[in-house]
DNA sequence: TCGGTACAGAATGTACTA
DNA sequence: ATAGTACATTCTGTACCG
């Protein structure tokens, strides 16, 4: 049995996990975001041409954990893996970590192009994640503005209705969505698909 | 009701914590570091002039754990807070907060002063918390150190076999508990009591 | 009012299954 | 040999009690 070590963060590691020479931890914590973050994120950035993009509550929990806080480049060792969910998810897709059910993926996504004409692609999600180092800081401006957001979401959810941009505090000045969500996904160019939708 | 923000990470607050206005979870965090970490690092920091120092796994992990693996100056908001447990906690007592307890654990360590000759002050304890950023970076030495001294421990754990200095494999050539106890603690100065250890 | 405590949920890592 | 799953543990934050 070949003693080595995780590619990722250093630990004492025996076998592959999606391609690579890993521990289990890291094993599991890109399991968590297989299953996870990139189907939600997949949602997330599925484009309707027809809607405007809305971000709930999740999707803004989300869009923070993926998103390094530092500078994009934190050292991921056996101690620090736990720190920095970007940078160690970064770190897993540099090493050469595969989503084992790409081609599922792939699937579903053309399912979803030919029902709802919706656009995705894969690279463009993890080039969320690759390009941590690239994000602007979070400003304080963002913090405020993502902590009212949770808050009224939270509170509307306890009255049970459902938020609708007019009735939130931003709605009659800026578009609640949009300057949030530009400024977390920072550099991320998003292509919005002319026509049908395709290439 | 005034509505305030939390000294600490800048949540909604409204009541006063341990002196300081401060959020709900700032609240736990202090309190779950005053009853487990400041009770464990009292223990841990007591010197018995007779017997070394000896970190058991909880010891390191506790020791890993309160030391920021950054710069010691982490930015601690709502969304960071999580983040890094040493600057969240050297932030808690920079804003103020005051072991409700220290009464008692003054009396705690009087007893074992006399009891058993040790020595501590909190305020010693405190100054590990707060000397984040003259602590030493995070070697590659000593993360190896680290690593090896608990797969040692959890194997001989799994035996039953109590480890001994002698028995580890730094046994003979390094002393197993105080390089890496000094480069974790960094620069505290540990007060070895003198004759009667009080003063 | 606020500290203590209990609980719920999330995150992490290990053990087991196939 | 490795992916999926279940479980144990820890961590975080909220609710409630006194
Ligand atoms: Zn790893
Ligand atoms: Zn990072
Ligand atoms: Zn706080
Ligand atoms: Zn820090």
């Amino acid at each position: 049995m070949p003693e080595d070590i995780c590619r990722v963060c250093g630990a004492n590691a025996e076998k592959y996990n999606y391609g690579v020479i890993s521990c289990n931890s890291c094993r599991n914590f890109f399991t968590n975001y297989q299953e996870e973050f990139l189907k939600k994120c997949r949602e997330l950035y599925l484009l309707d041409k027809t809607r405007p993009i809305v971000l709930d509550q999740d999707d803004r929990k989300i869009m923070m954990k993926i998103r390094c806080t530092y500078y994009g480049d934190c050292d991921i060792n056996v101690i620090t893996r736990r720190k920095c969910d970007g940078c160690r998810l970064k770190k897993c897709l540099d090493v050469g970590m595969k989503l084992k059910t790409k081609s599922e993926v792939n699937e579903e996504d053309d399912r979803l192009k030919r029902e709802k004409n919706y656009f995705v692609s894969l690279e463009m999600l993890e080039n969320v994640v690759r390009e941590q180092d690239e994000l602007p800081a979070l400003s304080q401006e963002i913090l405020s503005l993502h902590q009212k957001l949770m808050d009224e979401q939270s509170k509307s959810s306890q009255t049970g209705s459902f938020p609708s941009p007019s009735s939130s505090s931003f709605g009659s000045q800026i578009n609640p969505i949009h300057p949030i969500y530009d400024q977390l996904v920072g550099s991320l160019q998003l292509e919005i698909p002319t026509e049908s939708g395709f290439r």
